[in-house]
DNA sequence: CTGAAATAATTGAAAACGGAATATTGTCAA
DNA sequence: TTGACAATATTCCGTTTTCAATTATTTCAG
């Protein structure tokens, strides 16, 4: 069997992509010149909030340690703040203040128009099947 | 229209199952205790070798100057060398040493099985339908 | 030819990252 | 109830990564 070539291995395509989606991203995003690892920070928390640290790592697919850390920044920004979760008081909950809520509307829209052009790339039919795909090899 | 969930986006799913494949091929590289990086960066020259600097880090997905750094180590441990690019002598040409061939003769097993595995799992057609997807998205 | 602009790689200083250790709180078996 | 273990977040600290500037070489218009 011929050996297989780099650029034809299903890691590497999806690592490129995401690279790719990733560059993209964060273009767009430079206008309003916030990191791209804070604006998932919003968004896990648009979807649920308030949430605990250890949550919005796993989501943000974000180290622990480094996400105290921009999450330190984002407070003294004023786009979050902490508070102590009164039934288990080793967890700190993270709110999202006024100033977050404020930058995330103007964002927002980055990341639904970067789905929105990728799903009208492929049609959305096949859309649907990459999204199928990719979480069948998920977990 | 109900608001996108972030675990339905194309981009959180590519970015989730590219960690999750990343951490999976570390895991089987620790015993060997090679940098993923390294091993891309061997990758790239056992397909086509010599390659400028350039090549190899937009191939491996690799900022030029931590690739400078990267290589540094590699030509310390003996995996690789440098060697100037005849025709033009602003490039600088990386080979592979006796060291990293054996290295990667090795453990090129890794990244295959990996995408066997893949393969595998969806039944080589769907995979195929994966890889088309892929590429279309890219560039 | 010449020199201004382009290209390639590297360097140095600063920031980000992550593993291991630590501090705090919670859980549960005995 | 207690004491050992588990879970959560943070801190510490060495490594890695990155941005901007630099060096070296090539290209090409005039």
């Amino acid at each position: 069997m011929a050996p297989v070539r780099m650029k034809d291995q299903l890691a590497y395509l999806i690592a490129s992509l995401n690279r790719q989606l990733e560059n993209d991203l964060e273009e767009r995003l430079r206008p309003g010149g916030v990191p791209i690892e804070q604006f998932r920070i919003l968004e896990v928390l648009d979807a649920s909030e308030p949430a605990p640290m250890g949550e919005i790592a796993s989501q943000s697919l974000i180290e622990p340690p480094t996400l105290t850390k921009i999450v330190d920044k984002m407070v003294s920004e004023g786009l979050v703040y902490r508070a102590p979760d009164p039934n288990d008081r080793r967890r700190v909950l993270i709110v999202t203040a006024p100033g977050g809520k404020a930058l995330f509307k103007r964002l927002r829209g980055v990341s639904t128009a970067q789905e929105q052009r990728i799903v009208e790339l492929l049609e959305s039919e096949r859309a649907a099947e990459l999204r199928n795909l990719l979480r069948e090899l998920l977990q």
